[in-house]
DNA sequence: CGTGTAAGGAATTCTGACACG
DNA sequence: CGTGTAAGGAATTCTGACACG
């Protein structure tokens, strides 16, 4: 879908870079990972890798558990946000399928 | 001047992940800085960390030094370009100024 | 000049576990 | 549940140097 030169997503930072960034202790960044609130890639001998959006989550992730939110609520969350995300995909999908069908409209940029 | 969620520019990413993305031997990447064709930031302790412009920039520098040419004549290329944008920078700037002094211009976005 | 490599040490990261609560 | 910590090992990074050319 995306560029690859959205620098935001690619996965370049490393566990010890990003503690430095969230202020969140190496433990904690695993651990939101273990709840599967993060998904970092592996470099080939298993080091983990972030991208800026991952900081950006687990700043957010942060800010809610200092709210007192439990890491199974704020998945939760998100699996709502992405089902919205999803739906609203599909409903533009279906949309552009009708136009196609009934007017040819030539396709767009995505 | 740039806004700091420049994700471009932060200097996050070691040297081992951009001896990957790059293509590029640890060992050319730290002669490169030595050469001073490079400039990254350092952790506390003293490793390397580089953003994704000095990435890009290593490739350019890696497709030179694939044409032949000298890290010295590649810097010498990189002061030029340096001076050309300073002097614009200065142009502009002075420019802004007349426009101010004569018909108060308010101050535009940067 | 540009890059490879072996050297030795220090810092990083990883996993699984025990701890407290 | 969420996080700290000590444990042991493996991989990373650093610097200064020798090598070739």
């Amino acid at each position: 879908m995306k560029e690859d030169p959205l620098y935001k997503n690619r996965k370049v930072i490393t566990i010890g870079v990003v503690s430095e960034l969230t202020g969140l202790s190496e433990r904690q960044i695993r651990y939101y990972e273990e709840r599967k609130l993060i998904f970092p890639e592996r470099t080939e001998r298993g080091n983990r890798k972030y991208s800026f959006s991952d900081v950006e989550r687990l700043i957010d992730i942060a800010n809610k558990r200092d709210e007192g939110v439990r890491t199974y609520e704020i998945r939760q969350e998100m699996l709502k946000d992405k089902k919205r995300e999803d739906d609203a995909k599909i409903r533009n999908q279906m949309l552009r399928g009708q136009l196609n069908a009934r007017f040819g409209i030539p396709k767009g940029k995505n």
